[in-house]
DNA sequence: ATAATTAAGGATGTTTTTATCCTTAATTAT
DNA sequence: ATAATTAAGGATAAAAACATCCTTAATTAT
């Protein structure tokens, strides 16, 4: 009947790579990114934009600040990785855990389909962790889902 | 604060593979097997099993039979592919949509990870389709997740 | 015919994920 | 000091996914 799942990245996790994104490219010489902007530009939900955020801020991947000419800047001591943003918000279990959902299953132990995918496990994590949320190759798209 | 979510299939959808390898795995001519050896050997909710199965009947995957000596068997004329149950359980989305959810995106109007995960989907396509439940090396592994 | 077995299917409940609302805290500008 | 602005955070709601319960329909064996 085909479900309406199926997706590598929860919902909170795609909000949170096109945020992350967004804020890369905004900043120029330590400019602040505000909620407002970031919902305007991504057509994303406000309030739960605002949660994304702050776990993102939690994470260590943002600093933030409050007030007039408040908003979210990226941690400046090292790139943030889509790596990075997946960890913090969706967890390890898409690089990490068996497909399957079986807690036992390793190289030793494994699914009938643990082979299968472990190149394709190996090239996620690979792609996840060799692209900075500030690569310029990723200015080129657009993340505005509106029409 | 990592959720939990962050998987490739639905549960689902994990369920409906382990199910079909384990159907195939037990269908020596013509062989029937049915909902309470299917969730003695996976561990799996036996009600919520039932629904899946449910689905992959629907889904023409499956042929059921009830009755004593009920029970269900592989559809017979072409083998089953990894790639079809999720399709019937999960959908298109997995394979074939945006990973940051974007309608519009495509190759002409890509979003801006879209070239960077070109090749895994490919991949996960290939390898999904190139595998069916039935395959001989999908055997040495076990899905019961108990103990 | 009757009883036993097994899948189908409707109704309902629980948990997780997604989303909103409203108040508080911090910061800046006047 | 006061007002304005912006993120933090608690409470709540809505939707989706996961799961159970119970009745019905089909089939087989007695």
């Amino acid at each position: 009947m085909a479900t309406k799942r199926d997706i590598m990245f929860s919902k909170a996790c795609q909000y949170a790579i096109k945020v992350m994104i967004f804020i890369a490219s905004n900043q120029k010489e330590g400019n602040r990114t505000g909620l407002k902007e970031i919902v305007a530009a991504l057509g994303s939900p406000e309030a739960f934009t605002a949660k994304v955020l702050q776990q993102l801020v939690r994470g260590g991947l943002l600093e933030s600040y409050r007030g007039p000419s408040g908003g979210f800047v990226l941690r400046d001591n090292k790139p943030v990785l889509i790596y990075d943003v997946v960890q913090v918000i969706d967890g390890r279990q898409l690089m990490e855990e068996c497909v399957l959902g079986l807690p036992e299953c390793s190289g030793e132990n494994p699914c009938p389909v643990h082979e299968k995918f472990t190149g394709i496990r190996a090239r996620l994590k690979e792609t996840l962790m060799s692209t900075a949320v500030s690569d310029p190759s990723l200015l080129k798209g657009s993340f505005k889902s509106g029409r």
